[in-house]
DNA sequence: CGTTGGATTGGCT
DNA sequence: GCCAATCCAACGC
């Protein structure tokens, strides 16, 4: 079931760009945030903070405004078929990043979920940028915004540079849409189910395809 | 060991 | 709307 973008927001504080970017409690979401399934990680992530610190102290950042759940036994995940050196860090313990190298060109950001040996992440799609931040709507540029490569694959996101962090953001489950996932025409059945996340309205959300 | 194509983006038609 | 860029895992021989 796919909920239209046009449809009476009842948060029309979405629409707009009106994020306050002092959002952050500067804690790092918990581990047990992460160990839960999916699909309700995907959504809470909506309005939380994604920050990242640079060597030089330069603190990136934005408020994440759309998400894509990749399920156990999901034809469209990386780990459909095993694990293997790539996506190792998804069947490892929730909390950390799987980094991986796209087209050869672009890094995708997915923060692991799920119970330690259950393969499953979070495709991080984009965020609404704090000023100083370039623009990250689609994968490719949240990671480029925030200099996210694969040094940081297996990255512990619950500490370090790399982290995301509590807003105190509450995004109604109105404010809320869903839709197929970009991309995965090639998975069947599970190519249709709604597992892409974002908040309705929002500017910054990518286009998708 | 060679081939294929992807959880994408941006520039050109 | 179409396509090149460019790496590497997966799969077939």
């Amino acid at each position: 079931m796919v909920h239209d973008d046009s449809a009476p927001a009842t948060a029309a504080d979405y629409r707009r760009s009106t994020i306050d970017y002092r959002l952050s409690t500067g804690s790092p979401l918990p581990r047990a945030f992460y160990e839960r399934p999916t699909l309700t990680v995907a959504r809470e992530l909506l309005g939380q903070a994604l920050v990242r610190v640079l060597p030089d102290g330069t603190r990136l950042g934005g408020i994440v405004v759309e998400t894509e759940a990749y399920l156990p036994g999901d034809r469209a995940s990386h780990a459909f078929r095993g694990r293997t050196a790539r996506n190792a860090p998804m069947f490892g313990p929730p909390g950390h990043a799987y980094v991986y190298l796209i087209y050869g060109l672009h890094h995708c950001l997915n923060p692991v979920t799920e119970p330690a040996g259950v393969p499953a992440a979070v495709l991080i799609r984009a965020l609404e940028p704090w000023p100083g931040t370039p623009r990250a709507s689609g994968p490719g540029l949240v990671c480029r915004a925030l200099d996210i490569d694969r040094t940081l694959d297996g990255a512990d996101l619950t500490g370090g540079t790399l982290r995301f962090e509590a807003t105190g953001l509450a995004v109604p489950e109105t404010a809320i849409a869903c839709g197929p996932r970009v991309g995965v025409a090639y998975a069947g059945e599970w190519a249709d189910r709604p597992y892409r996340f974002w908040i309705r309205g929002n500017p910054h959300v990518s286009r998708g395809r």
